[in-house]
DNA sequence: TTAGGGTTAG
């Protein structure tokens, strides 16, 4: 209810464009005495290609002006929102608010507009709650709801939403297929997404391309690239670019780089498909090919996309390549955090820990992007690999304290990793049993601790560590005994080496299967 | 006039 609460102290509204051009353009205005409908379609028409300040102007301009305000205002303006920066979000309560005392919530188009506002700004419980107190209610405003779900990374949630659909006797749509099937994909659940492919043969949606594409998603998530194939080869008509776009990155997850390239070989692809195809060389470390694609992407021109130049620094950063990775790094023209976390691992897997914080810093005072928690993780073990340790335990803080960042059982494994090879076992220990109590023991912190204890020669507490390891019931058994035996042999407690050996031999249990840490 | 599919970091 944050919305309702806050919005009548935010009104009116204010213009936040105070640039002598923007002033131009409300020169340019049309008279007050325009008709309003007239007015809403310029309004829309400027929202279409892409004009939002334009949009917000004339919108500023209406409410000044006292033009009547209608669910046609509404809609454009909003969806104009999530592309206006900063006053994107603050624009939308107030128009909330304004909706609010002119009546407009009453009608379902407006409101799944604001529904829709809120979720594209990232106010999910804004968002819902505007759902929930909608007096009327279309398929169209379920399919927002669920689609809004999606975008928060809520999967089971769609699929839920779904069934409550389905009981409240709401129509569905192939849209409402659609997005349910991706809610599926992304959380690999095949059982369902098995049922909704059957409902798209019963509901005629076969042929749609959207959904075939949305199938193809499905059964490459869950591992199921064949039946993927035989959705794209099925369908009867056109394929279109998103299609084999779908089916090329479902290609790169299984490892079929080969038919991944021939099949963006047949295609004019575009900035997604080059994206595809460069994660399979990064995975197949395959710098010759993508060395060979980069110059494709440059020559036409999409090497300002910010996604694709991601996927190149990791390339570059991979093959140690760090002086082509950070020269892509530079060209990106908007930096997002991912851009900044794969350069600062770029440089710190590299064992150039210093220029990894400087980036950090440089991240931090260019202050359009906030770090987040994967960007530790890099920041942690970029100082783990250059011994950093008191800067390690600097910017361990500064997550939790200036970012308010909750530490994660990765971030507390680079911790005790660090601490513990650098001979620091009594503050790593400390740090474990903070862990232990927090119930976020992981094989990777027991791991770092182990070898802490391996570096310390620590014996009572490598083995209370490996106690942990067994009760934390991990499928890879045969990791964990290697881990142990490895651990005796390490400070020279041959025979207990060859005990932990003997036990793994006993249960059955081979070398070949480890794979922890 | 509101809603759907394909791409990136640990």
């Amino acid at each position: 209810m944050r919305a309702f609460s806050t919005l009548s102290r935010r009104s009116p509204i204010t213009n936040p464009f105070k640039h002598p051009l923007a002033q131009h353009l409300l020169d340019e205005m049309p008279h007050r005495d325009a008709h309003a409908p007239r007015l809403n379609a310029l309004l829309s028409a400027h929202v279409r290609n892409n004009n939002q300040t334009s949009a917000l102007l004339l919108f500023l301009h209406m409410h000044r002006h006292n033009i009547p305000l209608d669910g046609f205002t509404f809609n454009p303006i909003l969806s104009a929102c999530p592309a206006l920066p900063a006053a994107g979000s603050r624009l939308g309560f107030q128009l909330h608010s304004l909706m609010f005392k002119l009546g407009c919530l009453s009608e379902p188009i407006p409101a799944t507009s604001l529904l829709n506002m809120y979720s594209k700004c990232g106010f999910f419980e804004d968002a819902v709650n505007v759902f929930d107190e909608m007096p009327e209610r279309d398929v169209v405003s379920w399919n927002a709801l669920l689609s809004c779900f999606i975008h928060h990374g809520h999967s089971q949630l769609t699929i839920n939403a779904f069934f409550s659909m389905v009981q409240t006797r709401i129509e569905f749509t192939g849209f409402t297929l659609s997005t349910v099937l991706t809610a599926c994909a992304s959380s690999r659940s095949l059982a369902q997404g098995l049922q909704l492919h059957a409902l798209t043969f019963i509901c005629g949606y076969h042929n749609s391309l959207v959904i075939a594409t949305s199938l193809i998603d499905l059964y490459s998530s869950c591992g199921m690239i064949t039946q993927a194939m035989q959705v794209f080869t099925g369908l009867n008509s056109p394929k279109d670019t998103a299609m084999r776009n779908a089916l090329i990155t479902g290609l790169v997850q299984s490892q079929k780089y080969d038919d991944a390239f021939a099949l963006f070989a047949q295609t004019t692809p575009n900035a997604v498909a080059f994206t595809s195809v460069l994660t399979a060389c990064s995975d197949s470390l395959s710098l010759k090919h993508g060395k060979q694609i980069h110059c494709t992407a440059l020559r036409r021109d999409f090497t300002s996309d910010t996604i694709l130049c991601n996927v190149l620094v990791r390339i570059y950063a991979k093959c140690g390549d760090i002086h082509s990775a950070h020269s892509t790094f530079v060209m990106t023209d908007n930096k997002d955090v991912i851009s900044w976390t794969s350069i600062i691992d770029a440089y710190g897997s590299q064992g150039c820990g210093l220029e990894a914080l400087n980036l950090f810093t440089e991240m931090e005072n260019e202050g359009s992007v906030l770090p987040n928690a994967v960007t530790f993780i890099s920041v942690l073990s970029a100082c783990g690999h250059s011994g950093l340790i008191n800067e390690g335990i600097k910017y361990f803080n500064v997550m939790k304290n200036k970012y308010g960042i909750d530490p994660g059982a990765e971030h507390y494994a680079c911790l005790i990793d660090m601490l513990g090879k650098g001979g620091r076992i009594e503050e790593a220990w400390e740090v474990y049993g903070g862990v232990v109590k927090e119930g976020k023991l992981s094989s990777g912190v027991c791991v770092a601790m182990l070898n802490g204890c391996k570096v310390c020669m620590d014996l009572g507490r490598g083995e209370i560590v490996g106690k942990h390891m067994m009760e934390l019931g991990e499928e890879d058994k045969a990791g964990v005994y290697v881990l142990l035996s490895n651990f005796y042999a390490g400070i020279g407690r041959w025979k207990g080496a060859e005990e932990v050996r003997k036990v793994m031999e006993d249960k059955g249990l081979r070398k070949e299967e480890a794979g922890i840490g």
